[in-house]
RNA sequence: GUGGGUAUAGCUCAGUUGGUUAGAGCGCCAGAUUGUGGCUCUGGAGGCCGUGGGUUCAAAUCCCAUUACUCACCCCA
């Protein structure tokens, strides 16, 4: 049997409908915000991503799909979404349309890693860009935008951590007053962070082995080694987050591991992973040919959310079944009943007949099941009287009505 | 990429120390007199026991491999 590719999903019925609840909340935020939708293409040059996302981070490194066409192109599946806008920014001259602009994106991403709760190699994103933009507010603004959505939907237990990485002027400083801190601690750190002490120091300060816990106690923190640009800026944006009555924690260990983030970085925490990430990144956009531009943006992984929702129980969303089951008996009451069916459709009314000529009472059963909220039978006597009997399925009660105008009982 | 667990019907799971036609509940389809659901009863369909090898007179059951799922690490949404 032909089954579906490893961490991959098909998403339909009941989840479908959880699906759907998500993105029109998306699709209300997203225009109260005023953000507007871009699609770029699922693939993009291979090239982009090594200079948007980074070639020294595990995405590109060893997850991407990447694959030759015919003509010898590298071109990779989007492992993330914001490089691609970012790139459409730059190439489609976005920054003369009035500044800043501000954009969001619903689609499926590609990596591939190993599955395992919430993880997925295709899995879907939405997510916003601000580009044209320095001021903390527009950090503000995003993660305020992230807030809204969790709290619209209803997701419990999800906290935001908030922290700044610095600058291009301040982080190196901090790096080496980190390295410098570690370097005569070696010895203690896990085989991990002995790795990642090489390639990545900022990333030992979210292990999760309680002896370099221990140990990272004493390490310095970033947020003294900022600038004083860089310190005024997050703290600006604490105001601003208490102003708009959002609760954060400031936590260093915040650290993300795209190399595009430069200042702020934010992540919305549930149990056991995390639902929306994301930061500035003012380097990006000159990263992928352009004017130097800032940036703000995150990304949230649907299929989490989805799953946060369905470990709680109190889904807020109830299956509707049909307004209207129209079943038959005889040919021409059948026939009726297809017709019936479609002058109530056309008038927006979710109308079904039966098409699986079945017995009547197989057709009341049917309709009980997908929670039809009327039925009516059409057979030789109602053709002639040109009247049914309209069954509420929910009281059991039938009045008697004519078949003309059959709409306005329905509503 | 590393390590642990699991794999039997659409779903949730039984299957005794290897031993005839592999079971249950739910779901699906149909029936319980003539054209009306929910409750109940009856019947039916549906499984190469994840896949491929091996051991054995005999494998769902034991061994090996492989794939998928799952949990943790790494990483990330």
């Amino acid at each position: 049997m032909i089954q579906a590719p490893k961490g991959t999903k098909d998403v339909y019925g009941e989840e479908m409908r959880l699906w759907r609840y998500i993105e029109d909340e998306i699709r209300a935020i997203t225009h109260a915000y005023c953000y507007t939708e871009i699609r770029t293409p699922i693939f993009e040059q291979t090239d982009l991503f090594l200079r948007g996302v980074g070639d020294t981070t595990d995405i590109v490194q060893k997850e991407m799909y990447t694959f030759e066409d015919k003509a010898g192109r590298s071109l990779s599946l989007r492992p993330e979404a914001t490089a691609g806008t970012a790139r459409a920014y730059v190439e489609r001259g976005m920054h003369n349309q009035p500044q800043p602009t501000r954009l969001y994106y619903v689609g499926p991403n590609f990596r591939y890693e190993n599955t395992q709760h919430g993880r997925y190699r295709q899995h879907s994103q939405f997510g916003v860009e601000v580009f044209g933009a320095y001021s903390a507010a527009t950090e503000a603004e995003v993660i305020s935008l992230g807030a809204s959505l969790i709290s619209r939907l209803k997701v419990e237990n999800v906290n935001l951590h908030i922290n700044s990485i610095g600058c291009g002027e301040c982080r190196p400083v901090y790096h080496a007053r980190l390295k410098d801190f570690l370097s005569s601690r070696l010895e203690n750190l896990c085989n991990t962070c002995r790795e990642r002490f090489g390639k990545n120091p900022l990333r030992i300060l979210d292990c999760k082995t309680p002896s370099c816990q221990e140990l990272l106690t004493q390490a310095p923190l970033v947020l003294d080694a900022l600038d004083e640009e860089c310190r005024t800026h997050f703290e600006e944006l604490q105001l601003l987050l208490t102003r708009m009555n959002i609760p954060f924690i400031v936590d260093a260990k915040v650290v993300r591991g795209l190399d595009y983030y430069t200042r702020t970085v934010f992540e919305f925490i549930a149990p056991g992973y995390t639902v929306i990430g994301g930061g500035r990144y003012d380097g990006l956009i000159s990263e992928v040919g352009g004017q130097p531009t800032g940036g703000v943006g995150f990304g949230m992984g649907i299929e989490r959310l989805v799953l946060r929702l369905q470990e709680q129980k109190n889904a807020p969303i109830t299956a509707t079944g049909p307004a209207i089951f129209i079943g038959h008996t005889g040919v021409e009451g059948a026939r009726k009943a297809h017709e019936l069916a479609y002058n109530l459709r056309q008038l927006g009314i979710q109308a079904e007949s039966d098409i699986a000529n079945r017995s009547v009472k197989a057709q009341m059963k049917y309709a009980n099941k997908v929670l039809a909220q009327h039925t009516m039978i059409l057979g030789q006597d109602e053709l002639e009287k040109n009247t049914a009997n309209l069954k509420n399925m929910q009281t059991g009660e039938q009045t008697q009505v004519s078949l003309d105008g059959l709409e306005n009982y329905l509503r």
